[in-house]
DNA sequence: GGTCGGGCGTGAATCGATTCATGCAGTTCC
DNA sequence: GGAACTGCATGAATCGATTCACGCCCGACC
């Protein structure tokens, strides 16, 4: 048996009519006698036909695909994401193809050039700093794309209030007593830093303190459990003595209490710990982790949805959730 | 600015030539004088000169793209899985278009069927037990396929060995005194499990022992926490009384453990726990736990080789890491 | 000067699905 | 009976990149 992929013209040859005719059946099957699209239809079957994607897209011009970059896939935080957008396109039977840039540009720019090469319908991206260029030049070509988990007036975008997930979880340290609050924050580049660190800034300002005395940013370079770990051991080497910490992520949290551990300071009674994502272990960890949980599945969808009917989407609103890992008073 | 795509006539207009000369500075570019090559490498730069995956498909009959599907996307364990596919088709300058079948054979058939319309130069699947027909149909279309996390002899396959690993942990088990253990399976149509069982058998009989009554099986409809968490209830529901748990996964591990911190048992001493998969935040937890840890991005890596280059991989060999959650010896 | 050969460039044909102007057969209505 | 119309099917043209048989030009060599 010769591995062959029939075509429509075997189709129409089997069933006796023409190509016009199986392409009718296949895109506008009301247009078709029954008795035709019957037999054009079982022909279908015994010849094993399956429509070539390239053919389809080459002549209509549209692709059925949509490409989707993010960060870091081994974060669950853009699994989930992808799940979210997954299950939008399968709605109006899309495609993913997914990518994890890895935080590096140049991963970010190889993807961009294969998307547009696939003709992908769209491009959904979480944006680094260079993005925003690069997504101008595909627009070039045609091709819309659309932010995920960032806000954007020049730029369609879907995300979560970044400001209020910072208020959130520095409100509540404050409120449990902590006067001195490290935050080992992702790149100042990203939004999502900028806007935490903002909302940061709010509630101390509310609670009548002084930003530069109670906060000190300590930028990671990148998002892992061990830049955490580093970036806390740098922290601390600086002097600075804080009572609680509020990281990027939950990875990062996973890395700083880690290195608590090993300098045997016990959570939360010596150090308040406060993640962001709430992923799924969470809840697990040697202290239960507080994290600011955000509606990352919705977040995809709604992105997808964007892309595909141009329907606007509110800004979501993450939520505290209070665990052992800072649910402790201090002085 | 019309959002138009410059194609290979558009090129070749501006440069002055045809377009065969195009596609031979894309293609063959040591067959083409080199002034006339730096003017139509400049005519592509300045029409932003994209080339059209669509068409080039069609024409070549090949496709650079590659299909994976797992199981399920949000357990890290098959995001780095991605990641080894990932590394290893960049190499050849292929893209991968990543699905998740959640398990669910609907699914699994629905992206077979959209990989197979895109042409995909191959697909690499962790099986399922519906799996292999479908691939026979995809290889009757001249598209191959490769069996990941899993062996086989008819099949091309890589994978690690199961045996081994369910040989080790309950080696380990037995090792610390235990004599009643709980195995919180997958499905038995899942290779994995019957490998993992067949060892954990061995090790028991090697030890003199009956693994009827040392060994008591409960499967679990997924790989959830939750699922985990269930099967715990339902095995401890019927009256036999394990001191250790052996999981399928971490993720189950996990769902385990927060079971036993319901019912007030603490781990290691009331029960022992070991988990499979080695996930990153294994060591975190509330108890540290007792893993197998698998070589999960080279084994990503060479089913990518496999699939690209025809290079046959051993299969690979899991490690016991010992953590609390199994550390104890009992009487 | 004529012949030959190598180096380059050419452009028509091709891949498979879709579209649309065309036309045919059959029905309705005056 | 013929005009008007509807419902279906037809097949050539098209999308963009690739291929390959062909041919041109120029220099080498006798």
């Amino acid at each position: 048996m010769t591995p062959q992929r029939a075509s429509v013209k075997d189709v129409a040859a089997a069933a006796g009519v023409s190509v016009g005719t199986v392409s009718n059946v296949l895109n506008r099957p009301e247009s078709v006698a029954d008795k035709t699209r019957a037999k054009v239809e079982q022909a279908m079957e015994e010849l094993n036909f399956h429509r070539n994607a390239s053919a389809r897209q080459l002549r209509a011009g549209v692709s059925r695909t949509v490409g989707a970059i993010v960060m870091d896939l081994g974060n669950p935080f853009y699994t989930e994401l992808a799940r979210g957008i997954e299950d939008r396109l399968a709605i109006d039977d899309h495609t993913l193809i997914l990518c994890s840039s890895d935080d590096d540009p140049r991963r970010e720019a190889r993807f961009l050039r294969l998307l547009a090469e696939q003709g992908v319908r769209g491009v959904l991206v979480t944006p680094m700093s260079t993005t925003k260029d690069r997504l101008a030049a595909l627009r070039r070509l045609g091709i819309p794309s659309v932010l995920m988990d960032s806000s954007s007036h020049e730029h369609a975008a879907v995300g979560v209030d970044h400001v209020s997930g910072g208020r959130q979880a520095v409100a509540h340290l404050l409120a449990h007593g902590h006067r001195r609050i490290l935050f080992l924050a992702g790149s100042a580049e990203l939004q999502q830093t900028r806007h935490r660190l903002k909302g940061a800034i709010e509630s101390i300002q509310s609670a009548g303190l002084d930003p530069s005395e109670v906060l000190k940013v300590v930028t990671l370079p990148g998002l892992t459990a061990n830049d955490g770990q580093q970036g806390l051991i740098e922290a601390l080497a600086s002097g600075w003595d804080p009572t609680a910490i509020f990281c990027m992520n939950d990875i990062t949290a996973l890395g700083a209490m880690r290195e608590l551990r090993v300098r045997g300071l016990s959570v939360p009674s010596d150090m308040a710990v406060v993640g962001y994502d709430d992923l799924y272990f969470a809840a697990e960890l040697m202290t239960p982790l507080t994290s600011v949980r955000q509606p990352m599945r919705q977040l995809g969808w709604a992105a997808a949805d964007l892309l595909l009917t141009d329907t606007r989407h509110d800004l979501f609103e993450p939520e505290l959730i209070v665990r052992a890992s800072s649910d402790f008073p201090r002085g």
